[in-house]
DNA sequence: GCCTGAACCATTTCGACATTGGTCAAAACA
DNA sequence: TGTTTTGACCAATGTCGAAATGGTTCAGGC
């Protein structure tokens, strides 16, 4: 048994090494399985539950007919979001987060359910104990999206994966250049005060937390700008 | 001249009786330029002049590659659209309106131009001249649109075309179904609320006014499912 | 018992070709 | 001379079949 766990541990890692020595960028396709199989020597049984691990990790994301490709799955018809990307100014992204969040967390407070807490909390956890910036972000990501949830209202959810989406585009751009520190306890603690307040079915403090916590974000985003 | 301008008249005339008598159904295609000419006799100029005049009136749409549809143009893919129509309830609508548009009517009052203002105007005038429920249902939609374009925010009207036209869709459906009265003097009053608030740089007020008319359309919309 | 390899399936992509609205210039017409 | 018609061309889109891809199943082998 345990021969069995290292055996995939070590097919696991080679799939890990193969995406880090190709420097697969973000959103690229990676090749075929049938290709990885000889190119990694693996059988494809072997390559795919490894892969399967990978994509339950959110490292990459499968579609039949498409591909595997690297990074967090898009939520949205791309040709959309890409026209929105290149015609948004990141002001506006923020004033759209500021105009339909704390509406959002209104809704939250009022029809979440226990397992959309739960979800709450589990991304709350992950983004405390990320190492990288990277999987910060991400997990914050998924943080404001199991709000969206939470209304439990699908056209909000799907109005709101696209302004995620947007959001998500410009941010990345934003990051890699000023290479912001992984790191915020202010969140955090932002975090938890919006996680409360829903959960305790108070409505007006959501919001008031969530308009708190955007404001906070837009003033470090865009305070060294005019420093 | 005269002869000329009456000339082009019967030639628009003649493609409104064809659209009237083949009983062209909403968002269906007709036939590609080149073959109306031959059924209506005219040359391919000609047609194209009256089909360009029926375009301006907004009630046939174009585009290259696809052709010529009946109706509105649509602001959006239609794939995401159908999706949702299928998958939202009525007042997951209103909900979704409840939460984002008195955030926009706030932003239109701090961002908006004295462009956006006449076209709310002309909406508003358009609105109380309509002599049909459908046109009016049109000039309605057109009012709440350009409340969004005075937001300024490209991402914003964007999420709200979308928000919009799932909303159409819905509303057509019920209207079809319960023959509401086309005619509505509360919401006249509305609207001229929500612009007075708008134009005065008033955000609170806009917002507040335009809570007011939502709720009051919600009510007269699913009271008579509950009398 | 488990793994392998191959086959099969549903879905998607890609390329070649036909179609369509938009445009222009020469020909035909008045 | 001025206008309209006609045909041709262009860029964008739809169409359709072949190839590719992830997901699944199953017989064969260790």
């Amino acid at each position: 048994m345990v021969q069995r766990t290292e055996e995939a541990a070590r097919e696991l890692e080679s799939l890990r090494t193969f995406l880090r020595d190709k420097e697969i960028a973000l959103n690229e396709r990676l090749p075929p399985e049938r290709e990885l199989c000889e190119e990694l020597g693996l059988s494809r049984g072997k390559l795919r539950k490894a892969l399967a691990q990978l994509e339950s990790e959110g490292q990459i994301w499968r579609h039949v007919g498409r591909g595997t490709f690297f990074g967090p799955r898009p939520v949205l018809n791309l040709g959309e979001v890409e026209f929105l990307c290149e015609k948004c100014r990141p002001t506006e992204v923020i004033e759209a987060r500021m105009a339909m969040e704390p509406q959002m967390a209104k809704l939250a407070a009022l029809h979440g359910t226990a397992a959309n807490f739960t979800e709450m909390r589990r991304c709350i956890r992950l983004c405390r104990s990320a190492k990288d910036w990277r999987v910060y972000e991400s997990w914050d990501n998924n943080f404001h999206q199991a709000i969206a949830a939470a209304t439990c209202n699908k056209l909000l959810i799907s109005l709101f994966e696209t302004l995620n989406t947007v959001r998500r585009s410009t941010v990345w751009g934003q990051l890699r250049a000023t290479r912001l520190p992984p790191k915020d306890h202010q969140s955090f603690a932002e975090h938890d005060d919006i996680y409360a307040a829903i959960v305790d079915r108070d409505a007006e403090r959501a919001a008031e937390a969530m308009r708190t916590h955007l404001k906070s974000v837009r003033d470090r985003s865009y305070a060294p700008l005019f420093s």
